[in-house]
DNA sequence: CCTATATCACAACAGTTGTCATACAATATA
DNA sequence: TATATTGTATGACAACTGTTGTGATATAGG
């Protein structure tokens, strides 16, 4: 990769950080410049507007977002490879717990902003097809019940991963990492044919 | 209720307008103060600070959704009161979506700031607590399986609505009314007892 | 060596922010 | 009627914002 992607990286890296520690509403050129440890020369160079950092960092979540699903992806098949691709949503480890974060100060910052919330909408309609499309593998591989509706239940599925994770970013240890996983899978369970 | 409190009160739904139609972050005083019709003046009046305005606009929905579910709570008893009480917290209507805009800026705003995640921790309790309490009668009741922990449940139950009703504020039209009540449902009756 | 070009530092900019002091108006109280 | 309290308006203040331009430095190619 060309230096000049990976110090754009490192700029957006650290724009996460501040985001995390700081909250979006601080993190301002002058504060990510800081976080790199040079100026907002640096920032202004890679990229034209703050616009274009945010978009940029927001991209940066569905990215790992789906990296992580990818890893998990490859690591089972059948019932239990979806159930672990649901996991990867979960705040288990710190990374997954910087994802949401990030994820949710962009969210709350997209409400009134309808073309922030087409990015989210676009973001969160890719990871629904990743799932409607493993549901009806497993639907044509007889694994699943019949009688479901890949489509609705992708969404109650994703709906059900996002609001352990939202919780859990609440509540801290409402829902220890065991129970979380356990949700999902008693949930995953349910869609088994008989 | 004194005519303090009710200017109080107004300062505090033409905030809420201003968070709807812009954004938390474009909501300054003098947006505010504009909204309402105002100046700066009539706002630093009644709020000493912003953060005790945005302290006061967070508590309000807290005590919106506490109304919108109490009201649900006197229409039917056991199970189907269960599914009524969590159908409260869907953007079913004008109002609950409003609800769940500002709920979700204020969640992104929470973002790096401890004092203000405490909130919602507060308020998310407090509307679990209602849930354990529903649950846990309905087990002395028999009317659902006593294989199942309250609070655990809760916690279950209140994800799912809250999952629903974000990806519906993220897609819209993702999941329709009919089909986000369909799933709390399914979900609630998968508890009655065999 | 010379010259592009990329990278970064720094300063100045115009605009917005929260806050505060103060002045004016309305209303109640004595 | 005179006074006090309350509500509202106005403007000033310093601090901060994103953005832009200028210039220094380093690196690479010819």
């Amino acid at each position: 990769m060309s230096p000049h992607r990976d110090r754009r990286l490192e700029v957006s890296e650290a724009a996460w950080r501040v985001i995390v520690r700081e909250g979006l509403d601080r993190t301002s050129m002058r504060a990510i410049a800081q976080e790199l440890g040079g100026t907002t020369g640096v920032v202004t160079h890679y990229f034209r507007d703050k616009q274009e950092l945010i978009l940029f960092a927001l991209h940066q979540v569905t990215e790992r977002l789906q990296t992580v699903m990818q890893i998990a992806l490859e690591k089972a098949i059948g019932v239990e490879r979806l159930a672990i691709m649901l996991s990867a949503f979960l705040p288990l480890d710190a990374e997954r717990q910087d994802i949401l974060k990030v994820w949710v100060a962009f969210l709350g910052y997209a409400v009134g902003r309808e073309s922030l919330m087409a990015e989210h909408q676009h973001s969160a309609a890719q990871l629904r097809e990743v799932i409607i499309q493993e549901l009806k593998a497993l639907q044509s591989a007889a694994l699943i019940r019949t009688d479901i509706e890949p489509e609705l239940e992708a969404n109650v599925l994703l709906a059900l991963a996002n609001g352990v994770g939202l919780d859990t970013l609440i509540q801290a240890k409402c829902l220890n990492p065991e129970q979380q996983q356990f949700v999902i899978r008693r949930y995953v369970k349910g869609l088994i044919s008989d």
